[in-house]
DNA sequence: ATGTGACTTGTAGTCCGTG
DNA sequence: ACACGGACTACAAGTCACA
């Protein structure tokens, strides 16, 4: 069970190449600043909703941010 | 908020193209069968892990699940 | 600006049925 | 096979004080 980690780690490296601070980010997707810092470290089950959320927030699709080599492996 | 009724399509889709049952395809996954069919028709807010638990199921990346034109818009 | 532990409330998710 | 509902338990959402 690691896509939870997976994502968190894709959201910083998103977050960070828009040069956001999580607070930032956390503001725009509207969802509290502690909570984007578990997320982002993957120690929250996060939601199909609040996924939408964050990756709407980093100005993606959900197709793009899903590319990564990550998320390519069974 | 419908990345969770385009994510439940998403499953209908590729579940029926491989020929399985939602019991037979829950019954992969560890997840209730009733739980599923409302997963399938937009119902529930999935947690990440479920939708890592029902994507494996059906055999494919998560890249490439989330390839599909559906989730290209912002 | 980031991270953690602890906490309450709402709902995710299960299990039993029905048509 | 699919959809739905009621009753239940587990756990995510959301917030806070503190470092």
């Amino acid at each position: 069970m690691n896509l939870q980690l997976q994502f968190g780690e894709r959201v910083r490296e998103l977050r960070l190449a828009k040069g956001l601070s999580q607070e930032a980010l956390a503001y725009k997707a509207g969802i509290d600043r502690t909570y984007m810092t578990s997320v982002e470290n993957g120690k929250r089950n996060v939601s199909i909703q609040n996924v939408e959320k964050i990756i709407t927030a980093l100005d993606i699709s959900v197709s793009e941010f899903f590319k990564s080599d990550t998320f390519k492996h069974n």
